[in-house]
DNA sequence: TTAACATTTAACTTAAATGTTAAATGTATT
DNA sequence: AATACATTTAACATTTAAGTTAAATGTTAA
C-alpha cells in the first residue's frame, strides 16, 4: 500500500471516473465497463490497480463481481498535502 | 493544468521528494540535484514537469534557478478527495 | 454436464515516462 | 571575447502503463 499506489492509481482518469461513479453506489464490473468505451479487460485492470491500492473492495455476488468505494484511504493523501501546506497545527 | 496534471505529478516519488524539500526553503536546482542520485538533467526534467502542474514557480538569480514551492494548487486535489468521500458540507 | 454468461489473466502492441550522455543556452568572470 | 559554471533541451535506450484480442476461470441454468 502506502501513497505511492495511491497516487498511481488516482493518475489515471479512468480510474478517478470509476472512483467517482462508485461515491454513491455499488457496481458489478460489467456495469463499470458499459460507461466506457474501452474493453472489459482493460477496465478489470483498471480495477485491480484501484483494489490493489485498497481504493475499492470487491465481493462476488453470483456470476458479478461487485465493487464499492474506499475512500478511507484517501485520508493518508490529505494528510501529506496538509503537511506539505505547512498546517502544522497537529504536530 | 488541471487535477491531471497536478496528480499525474504527485504520482513520482522523486518529484514528491522534490516538493518536500521545497516545503521549507527555496532551493536551486543544483542544490536539489546534489540530494538525488540521479542526474542534473532527470533532475530537470522532473522540475519542469512539476512547474507545467504550477506546483513550483522558478526566478533565475544570477547562474542559478531558483525553485519555491506552490502548494495552493492542491488545494482543487483536497476538494475532488472530499467530494469523493461524501462529505459535502459545502453543496 | 454442457452451454452461456461475467470477469480475469495472458500475450502482445503501442505509447508514454524515466533515465543517460551530449549539445545548447544563459550568466558570470577574467 | 573567451572560459567556466548552472541549467535546460535533444537524442536515444529502457522500463512501465494502457489498450487489444484470445484463452482461462468461476458461476448459473438448461
Amino acid at each position: 500500500m502506502g501513497i505511492q499506489n495511491t497516487l498511481k492509481a488516482l493518475s489515471d482518469p479512468v480510474r478517478r471516473e470509476i472512483l467517482n461513479m462508485l461515491k454513491g453506489e455499488q457496481m458489478s464490473a460489467g456495469e463499470i465497463t458499459e460507461k466506457f468505451d474501452i474493453t472489459g479487460a482493460a477496465i478489470s485492470r483498471h480495477l485491480s490497480v484501484l483494489k490493489e491500492a485498497d481504493l475499492v473492495r470487491d465481493k462476488r455476488d453470483g456470476k458479478f463481481i461487485i465493487y464499492e468505494l474506499n475512500a478511507s484511504v484517501l485520508e493518508e493523501i490529505m494528510l501529506w498535502i496538509t503537511e506539505l501546506k505547512g498546517d502544522n497545527s497537529n504536530d
